[in-house]
DNA sequence: GAGCACTGC
């Protein structure tokens, strides 16, 4: 029944019809041979027959820009290791290109993989279900993804859409990602931290294997750096699919750019013809604050000048996901039949520049300004600050008013400040970021020379010192910077190193249990929420779960409410938690588990009625922690250790109390220095648990300093005392285990004397 | 007495 053309075990009976298929040469195939594959009667990945809804979305397919290109990109990867390829929204790069690679590799045939990388989650698996299917197979059979979490995959999969992240990942365990023929880059322009190395691994992967393909896709005009990184890489361009987006600047300085913000919206609603407009802000708090204005200064405009009415919509990441759901909501109809047109106004945050499509947006507000996040490595502080962004970045938002037809961009700066002010391009998140995690990473992928690690935009040596340092004393690395077994350990956990290192020593304290459920709510954003109209009730929730030794604990405290509960949907309303994050402490948890188990890290708990409970567990935070101290003077006011920075307590800290020694999770740099998630600690564990660290021939002088100086005298006379007594106690142990020999023998011979009486 | 832009393993 089965026409004889559908079985690809037989292609080579096909004749001239379907002789393209046949004429597939893994690494030389043309544009027009793989039309004529994707032409055939039947997959040849799957062997069945091609569906109607197959050659509908082939016709489609063939109309995008890239696939005119076609021949000339396969070409291209032919003959060069590396290419780069260029190519704006609406290109169909992200879909069709490692479609064209499998057709070309044919990596079904030779046991390998297609792996293409994005750097973020969702958009691998929307990405994949397209392509599943494009290529009229089943999601997760020949066509799949895998993210953290979730690896929708098989052993027929050839094409693989993964998170960046993941992909270095599988790099720790096969340094030579052995599994794959090719592996396409996407969104490389976004520079991401693990785009970034990434890129630097291919290179050494690359040229330790010849037969690897890598394929670089990015969004920017700066094609040449990319270009000159990969060896003088050949460049492929492809036109996007866009409409145009005219831009507008203010011709001064605008000082108060929120109400210049408004202003313009208004103006937009007032004056402009129908289409939704996109508000680019900084912050959740700011973002509320507009809204509240632009709908009363909205209602105002209605009644006096006869618009349309006016809906204001915000959007940021921690916003429930029912309430982003707003966003893709339609304008508002006419007031009256005829009357003018409603508008939709949707105020967000960098979220609507990358990760989030609005459909719809004709006007772009673009005050010119984000947070970003900075990292000063002589403090050893990540922070956000509020600061102009870069040309680029613009230049995407300008770019999300043209997407379903001809646009306006109102810059709230002016065109010379556009042109001298801002900075070309964002720098990359690895000039901006702690490596801690990365360094660790990167030693475990082999890499041991970091100094000059081949990356396109090289960390400052003293981030790179500091990420050393710590490693160091932690553990995870030794004197000669190699990895040490424990190193090892720390390295398979996706955490900070701090964290792992407090898992990995909980099991010598019997709280493994409570360790990993702490680093999962550490690894999560805040669970404690606080509206703005229900702050005490929200301040009296979380007073139920304080716990007297610190922050730590009280996390802790609500992770077992929240496992214990019945309803968890429920219960975080009632108390005021955010169920998303709870929910994903859970499966982090979940997660950090697995890997302890497979470390042979045993899952034990102290005994709950023990007063030794908590205890132990501050004794392993310390473990990760102890670099992350400070001592209260008798100012009043605390002191790091060490860096000697004045901090305070952070407001939302339960420690009230003001403990003598704490540990902090998170340096916070506002308007005042906070340590946020804090823990009482005893200056004892810290001379104990990291004595290399607390070397105080080292130390900085300082009040504490000396207390720790007369806790180490006292322990070293301790020590002497407990020596003394154990020297004594052995020379009695001798002494009673000769006189005890002596009574044995004696005995013995007693027995044996008895026995023979008896 | 205050904040959490955004990703990711």
């Amino acid at each position: 029944m089965a026409d004889i053309r559908d079985n690809p075990y037989l292609a080579h009976l096909h004749g001239s019809e379907n002789g393209a298929f046949a004429a597939l040469v893994p690494g030389q195939t043309t544009a027009a041979q793989q039309e004529a594959a994707e032409d055939a009667g039947s997959s040849g990945l799957t062997g069945r027959a091609f569906t109607q809804k197959y050659r509908d979305i082939l016709g489609k397919r063939r109309e995008l820009p890239v696939n005119k290109q076609r021949q000339k990109f396969l070409e291209l990867v032919h003959s060069n290791q590396f290419v780069v390829l260029v190519g704006e929204t609406g290109s169909g790069k992200t879909t069709q290109i490692p479609q064209y690679m499998v057709l070309d590799m044919l990596p079904q045939a030779a046991g390998k993989m297609i792996a293409c990388t994005q750097p973020r989650r969702v958009a691998a698996m929307s990405v994949a279900q397209r392509v599943a299917e494009e290529l009229d197979v089943k999601l997760g059979q020949e066509v799949g993804y895998s993210i953290r979490f979730e690896d929708c995959t098989s052993p027929r999969t050839v094409l693989k859409y993964c998170t960046d992240g993941m992909l270095l990942r599988e790099a720790m365990s096969d340094n030579l990602l052995s599994r794959y023929s090719a592996v396409i880059l996407d969104e490389a322009h976004e520079r991401t931290l693990n785009t970034d190395i990434l890129m630097s691994l291919m290179k050494t992967i690359a040229a330790k294997r010849p037969d690897l393909k890598v394929v670089v896709m990015s969004a920017t005009l700066d094609s040449e750096k990319f270009q000159k990184y990969f060896n003088d890489a050949p460049l492929l361009a492809v036109p996007g699919r866009t409409f145009p987006v005219e831009v507008f600047y203010t011709p001064e300085p605008e000082p108060d750019y929120l109400e210049a913000a408004i202003k313009t919206a208004l103006q937009i609603h007032a004056s402009e013809p129908e289409g939704d407009v996109l508000l680019f802000l900084t912050g959740e708090e700011e973002i509320e604050e507009a809204c509240r204005l632009l709908r009363a200064r909205g209602d105002d405009l209605a009644r006096r000048a006869n618009c349309g009415p006016l809906l204001v919509v915000p959007l940021y990441s921690t916003l429930p996901p029912a309430m982003q759901q707003k966003i893709f909501a339609r304008a508002p109809e006419p007031r009256t039949r005829g009357g003018a047109p409603g508008r939709k106004i949707v105020v967000s945050t960098n979220v609507a520049e990358t990760s989030l499509t609005i459909d719809g947006i004709v006007y772009v507000i673009d005050p010119g300004f984000a947070k970003q996040k900075v990292y000063n490595p002589r403090v050893r502080v990540e922070s956000l600050l509020v600061s102009p962004i870069s040309r680029a970045a613009a230049q995407q938002r300008a770019g999300r008013a043209g997407r379903t037809r001809p646009g306006k961009c109102f810059r709230l700066y002016t065109e010379k400040s556009y042109n001298t002010d801002l900075i070309e391009q964002t720098y990359p998140e690895i000039l901006r970021s702690n490596l801690g995690s990365i360094v660790l990473q990167l030693k475990k992928l082999g890499v041991d020379d970091l100094v000059h690690l081949d990356l396109m935009d090289p960390c400052a040596p003293e981030v790179l010192m500091r990420a050393l340092e710590l490693l160091h004393y932690l553990g995870a690395l030794d004197d000669d910077a190699n990895l040490t077994p424990l190193g090892h350990v720390i390295s398979e956990f996706p955490i900070d190193p701090q964290l792992a290192k407090m898992v990995v020593s909980a099991a010598d304290y019997g709280c493994t249990n409570e360790a990993l459920s702490i680093a999962a709510m550490l690894s999560v954003p805040n669970v404690f929420l606080r509206p703005r109209e229900a702050q005490r009730a929200a301040d009296m929730a979380k007073a139920e779960f304080a716990h007297m030794d610190g922050d730590h604990m009280t996390l802790l405290n609500v992770y077992h409410a929240f496992k214990s509960c019945a309803d968890p949907a429920q219960w975080c309303w009632d108390n005021f938690l955010q169920y998303r994050s709870l929910r994903s402490a859970d499966s982090i948890r979940e997660q950090l588990r697995r890997v302890a188990a497979k470390s042979d890290i045993p899952l034990v708990s102290n005994d709950f009625s023990s007063p030794d409970y908590y205890p132990q567990i501050r004794r392993a935070l310390t473990e990760g922690y102890f670099m992350q101290v400070a001592h209260l003077e008798r100012n009043g006011q605390y002191l790091t250790v060490k860096d000697n920075q004045l901090v305070m307590l952070h407001p939302s800290s339960v420690l009230e109390r003001k403990p003598e020694w704490v540990l902090y999770n998170e340096f916070a740099l506002t308007k005042r220095h906070y340590i946020r998630t804090v823990t009482e600690v005893k200056p004892e564990w810290l001379l104990e648990i990291a004595p290399q660290y607390y070397d105080l021939e080292t130390f900085p002088s300082c009040e504490g300093k000396r207390i720790l100086e007369k806790i180490a005298l006292r322990n070293a006379i301790v020590q002497e005392d407990a020596d003394k007594k154990k020297r004594r106690k052995e020379k009695r142990d001798r002494k009673d285990k000769d006189g005890k020999d002596k009574r044995d023998k004696r005995d013995k011979k007693d027995k044996k004397s008895k026995h023979r009486d008896s």
